[in-house]
DNA sequence: GTCTATAATTCGATAGAC
DNA sequence: GTCTATCGAATTATAGAC
């Protein structure tokens, strides 16, 4: 599908590899704090250090930039080993730690702030979800539970990502990650195993 | 502040102020379809059967159309007589009743499609939950516990929101109302009243 | 009070020189 | 492989006729 670079690749486009990852960079940080509609390629290609053109020639045009942008694996964790009574805190742990490093740079938070004003995006985001985030809950809740209580898990996570990361709501970043995972753990377990 | 028309204002100005009002109901549809980049002022007028310009003579620009857009009243109910046993199930079937109805209309998820992108709107966002949505969870679970619980309470709420009207993930619009009911009455009861 | 016409920007995308 | 120059389209905003 892409070129061949077969011959005499040693010490060739190695200059364009570099920028290509630079452009995908700076264009996951501008998708991540402005959206789709307001990031331009002239400011990704400004950020990248390169011509706006440049774009065009790696990547077509702004959806397709804003494709290769969000191909992104979330690396979530193996649940499997995790004990049951265990598991909610784990979960609500994970993304804490997570978004915690660093939000600008976290590819589900770039997902969702896109994903909610861009049809696109929310299409790329059940695609997400249903190939990385329901896998991962299937294999821990198991099938028949994952199927009902998956949506619900994930409203509560993605509620946190959206009111403390996104939203950044007093109410919700004025708690320490302690607090938040002393308070949503025991309610994502509720979701997970009713009493 | 505004111009008076105390002077026969018995038949004048009633034109300008059904234009007014159908220019904010249209400002209000389109901004909640997709968000504040992608409407334009041109489409608010086309669907208020209205000349662009007029817009810009009632509201200035269209930042301030925005503002004019976003001075919502929530009308949340109030939560001072309902039973402790019971407040979370009525947060939940509240919202849940509210947003049912007419996803698109709603004052609440216009403000949260836009505040995840715009940070005016994120400002707004952050007034519209001091002086409603606070105040009315603090009269409901006292002003002790409100200040460490609201958070993650309206985290569980907005992130129903988020994923069943705006980004419609399939895991979540595949339940029926009762399930999320039942499903999330006791996770809200989980983080308002810890065991 | 409403509309026409248009100015002034901004942006995506293309063509082509080096 | 990178950049200059520019086109064409869309948009905000203004000026002014009726």
């Amino acid at each position: 599908m892409t070129q061949n670079s077969q011959t005499a690749d040693t010490a060739h486009d190695r200059r364009s590899d570099r920028t290509k990852a630079a452009i995908l960079r700076a264009a996951r940080e501008r998708f991540a704090a402005q959206g789709y509609e307001r990031t331009t390629i002239r400011a990704v290609a400004s950020d990248a250090g390169i011509d706006p053109s440049m774009v065009m020639r790696y990547f077509g045009n702004k959806a397709q930039l804003f494709d290769a942008a969000l191909s992104i694996d979330l690396r979530l964790p193996d649940l499997t080993g995790v004990p049951a009574g265990e598991l909610a805190r784990t979960l609500v742990r994970h993304f804490l730690r997570r978004w915690e490093g660093d939000p600008a740079d976290d590819a589900l938070l770039v997902l969702l702030r896109s994903a909610v004003t861009n049809e696109h995006a929310a299409a790329r985001m059940h695609e997400i979800f249903a190939a990385q985030i329901a896998p991962a809950l299937r294999a821990a809740l198991g099938p028949e539970r994952a199927a009902r209580r998956a949506g619900l898990v994930s409203a509560q996570l993605l509620g946190l990502g959206l009111t403390r990361y996104l939203l950044r709501l007093p109410a919700v970043t004025g708690l320490t990650v302690d607090e938040i995972e002393d308070g949503l753990a025991p309610a994502v377990e509720a979701v997970i195993d009713p009493k």
